[in-house]
DNA sequence: TAATAAATAAAAATCATTTTCATTTGTTGA
DNA sequence: TCAACAAATGAAAATGATTTTTATTTATTA
C-alpha cells in the first residue's frame, strides 16, 4: 500500500476510524465519490459510480454506508421534496444550514441560523423543549438563474 | 339536506368549491376527521377512521385527497424525519411555522420566520433566487415535557 | 333530469429502501 | 505474522408506503 501520511485518504480512514467503522475500500470510495461531488447525489447515482470501480458492490452496500456515515455527522441527508434520499459531503464544521438548488442540486452553506437564536423565546411560547430543527432553502443558484432569464429574475 | 349556513359542513364546502373541487361526503369527512385532530396523522391512521364511517372507502381516495387540500392550501404536509407522510389542518393563514412534538405529535404555529426577513441576504450570498424555504422546529410540548421529567428538562 | 366531467373502488404495480443470511474481509491481540 | 472474531458485504427476497389503472359511480350544471 502507498497511502502517504497527510493523503486524503488517510484523512478519510481517520474519519472512518472515529467512528469505530472498519476502513474498507468501498467505503473509502463512497467517501472519495462524496468528496468529488459539488452536488447532493441519491444513492442509486453513487452506486452507479461503484460499478465503475468495482465489479461486485450491491446497492444495499452503498445504503448501509450511507445511513452510517450519515449517523457519524460525516455527510449531510438532504430533505427533498421528493421524498427521496439524498446525501451531500459538507466539511463546514459549524452550525449552519443549506441553500440547495432545486434545478443543479448545487448545494451552499449559509453561515447563519436564525432558530438558534429563537430557540429560547420558542420555548418560552410553547413552554416545551426545542430538539431539532430543519432548514432549507429552496432556490436557484447563480447559474441557474442566468441560465433561466439571462436576467437573474424569474 | 340541512346543512345551516354558518354550519361547519357548510364552510367546509364553500372550501372545496374555491380549490373547484367536487363536495363529495367522503372530502368532507376527512377534513371533519382532520378537524379534529389536535395532532398531525398520517393517510393511513385517517383511512382507519373513514372506514368507520363509510362501508367502501379505499387508501388511494385518502391519499389523493390529502394530496389535493395540500396542493390547495387546505392542510399542511409534515416533513418527518422517518419520511412517512403526515398531515395537519392548520387554520391560520399568515406565514409562519410549526413546532411539532416528536413525542405525541401535537403541532403549535410559530408565528414568526427568520428566514423570510433573510431572504434578500441569502440571494446575495449566493447570487441567486430564493423559491421556498423549509422550517420546522421538532421537540417535546409542554406537556411531553413535564412527563418525561416532571420538571421541565430532559 | 340528462349530459359530462370528476371522483371513487379495487386490484395491481411501482420502486425506493430494508432485511436476511451465507460468505468475505478488516482488526486485534497473542 | 497469524488465528479468532466481529464487522462488512453480496445476492436475493421482502417490505411497505405510495401510485397507477380502469371500470364504475357520483356530483354538477344547464
Amino acid at each position: 500500500m502507498h497511502i502517504l501520511k497527510g493523503d486524503m485518504g488517510d484523512s478519510f480512514a481517520l474519519t472512518l476510524k472515529e467512528l469505530s467503522l472498519k476502513v474498507t475500500p468501498k467505503r473509502l470510495a463512497i467517501l472519495n465519490i462524496l468528496d468529488e461531488e459539488p452536488v447532493y447525489v441519491s444513492p442509486e447515482e453513487i452506486w452507479e459510480k461503484m460499478k465503475e470501480r468495482f465489479a461486485r458492490i450491491g446497492l444495499p452496500t452503498v445504503y448501509r454506508n450511507l445511513e452510517e456515515l450519515s449517523m457519524g455527522g460525516v455527510i449531510t441527508k438532504v430533505i427533498h421534496p421528493n421524498r427521496q434520499l439524498y446525501y451531500y459531503f459538507c466539511r463546514n464544521r459549524r452550525h449552519h444550514h443549506h441553500f440547495i438548488c432545486v434545478s443543479c442540486r448545487k448545494v451552499e452553506d449559509l453561515d447563519m441560523c436564525g432558530i438558534k437564536g429563537m430557540e429560547k423565546s420558542i420555548e418560552k411560547t410553547v413552554r416545551g423543549k426545542v430538539l431539532s430543527h430543519l432548514v432549507q432553502i429552496n432556490g436557484l443558484c447563480n447559474r441557474c438563474t442566468e441560465i433561466k432569464t439571462g436576467k437573474g429574475t424569474i
